[in-house]
DNA sequence: TTGTATGCGTTATCAG
DNA sequence: CTGATAACGCATACAA
């Protein structure tokens, strides 16, 4: 295997100059630095990653940590995109990453996993979306061992940055459009249950929009599942012009029920999903770019890795109808 | 940190008589053996992978390739299960992954794609559904460089093992079963693209259902894509019995176009992805566990790591009707 | 600006 | 059966 010594033989130079130069060290004259580089190139040299994050002990790999439901594998394509999106940002960054499913956390103790992180040389964490149920995990990120970055769930501080569009705002803004210019006034709330940390920010966004629109304005927990929403859409519909739901399976739930019940409301969803191309009618939602929050997290967890203090991170999201056209290939 | 050398200060003994108990060396006396374990539960010692790594010099992870396409999201649902049941059994394996896209592969050169999986300690790779568009990957499984494992690809040799279901006679069952107690004597196969290697098997499943039974069969390509099962569906629907297709997604164009025609045929589709449930009627389909399958890939690669010689696995599927009730939740 | 020397935590070799 | 010790490849404090 050829290691930093075949460089610095190659290049004429003393090994650690070699280092310094692939760590962008200041003081290495160009000239050097050119000798250095040609080698490299030449040697088709990569640095050894176990033999250097031994020997600098700082960790430099970043875990991410899915949540992954057994139950709605059609919520896998958002966690798809958050490994993509994370994968392929530590890339351009230089830095590993280390794909965990959160059940992992849940099934060890606080201090098993944290020796298993160390040992796995993970310096900082990335947890794509965190929700209440996951209690290990929510130790492991106050015990402030792992520099983290949360998605979804509103927790900063010191060493801890969150990232997640404006929900209050999304939910607020999907609601009103999809009402805009019909004469609808009462809504169907089907919010997600209080597991998920969105869910209050959602609930305020429709809130919002009734109080300022002066709608009538009925909740119900669905719990993000679809078939809760059908019983909630069966009970409730017909007394509503219009059902909003928190995610896009309770949409499609509410929509499927209102077909059945063969009466017609605009319903809107929340996320995106490609499933609703294939849901029946077109549905307002709130898309958002998974890939890309799971990019800016990594960028995110660097900045904390080198010292910087957490802080809330806000990305854009849009509103869309998905259509059978978007999703067909 | 807590190393090696904590626990043989704790236990009384010496570094290297830490090591060969953590590893499962012989010659080691019980007495000696316990000692070791209760400092290491006492200490909650967990090895350290890089210097293990480092001083080992044999690579041990696994690089396990998965191939996303930026066009079909409801395929990261089989993604999915193939990344989590891989995680899943090389921890219980004691393996680290680490997962990559395969477009990864293609973008850089066969010489760097190495150096950079032997950089990572990279033993083996196991990919994920290699179809004949990878020409990097396959470039690379070729080298004999890594031993490796490919789903869905008919290759193996001294150092390349492979595992998929029985395509062929899947096909065939799925299209038996739909049509068995009906009168139905002719179908119109919609295959996947050349690109596929699955392809050739399933089409000879299907030819050979035909000859058996004396079907009348027509074969169209339909690349895996929705839409052109759509075109084809269109075209040839009408002179035809029943539609048997190669894979979910253009099971569901089928069945969507035959409703817009408001012509009834019954359709099956490969795979078994939760989308079927919401696609109209109930179709066939052939279920496989992708998760199960990215277990065994796993073992059967470390199991090559150790050097055993290559083999050809065949996995069990299952033939299913995936209705909207399976999928709610 | 460059080179030398030491150590990171583990495994493996070999002597006891 | 156990213990001392030399690697593994790289980073870094320090010397030149």
């Amino acid at each position: 295997m050829t290691s930093i010594r075949d460089v610095a033989r190659e290049a004429g130079v003393a090994i650690s100059t070699v280092s310094k130069v692939l760590n962008n060290y200041p003081n290495v004259s160009q000239e050097t630095k050119d000798k250095v580089e040609d080698a490299v190139r030449k040697l088709h040299f990569v640095p050894n990653a176990a033999a250097s994050t031994l020997s600098s002990k700082q960790p430099d790999r970043v875990a991410v940590i899915i949540n992954s439901s057994e139950t709605s594998r059609l919520r896998d394509e958002i966690n798809m995109q958050y490994i993509s999106g994370a994968i392929t940002s530590a890339r351009s960054l230089g830095t590993d990453v280390c794909v965990l499913f959160s059940y992992m956390a849940e099934s060890r103790s606080l201090e098993e996993m944290i020796q298993y992180l160390r040992t796995q040389n993970i310096g900082g964490i990335v947890v794509c979306t965190l929700d209440r149920t996951q209690l290990k995990l929510m130790a492991l990120i106050e015990s402030g061992t792992f520099p983290t970055v949360v998605i979804d769930a509103p927790f900063t501080g010191e060493r801890i940055s969150s990232i997640s569009i404006d929900n209050r705002q999304a939910q607020y803004d999907v609601a009103s459009k999809m009402i805009a210019g019909t004469s609808r006034r009462s809504i169907l709330y089907i919010a997600g249950g209080d597991e998920g940390y969105v869910t209050e920010d959602r609930l305020n966004g429709i809130r919002a929009l009734a109080r300022e629109k002066k709608l009538r304005l009925m909740v119900r927990n669905g719990h993000f599942s679809e078939k809760q929403a059908r019983t909630i859409t069966k009970k409730y519909a017909p007394d509503y012009d219009a059902i909003v739901c928190a995610s896009d399976m309770m949409a499609i739930g509410a929509m499927r029920e209102l077909i059945e019940m063969d009466i017609f409301r605009p319903v809107s969803g929340f996320d995106g999903l490609s499933v609703m191309g294939y849901a029946g009618k077109q549905m307002f939602t709130v898309k958002q770019d998974f890939s890309g929050i799971a990019a800016e997290a990594m960028r995110e967890e660097k900045r904390l890795m080198s010292g910087a203090h957490g802080r809330k991170i806000v990305m854009p999201y849009r509103l869309a109808r998905i259509t059978y056209e978007d999703v067909i290939e």
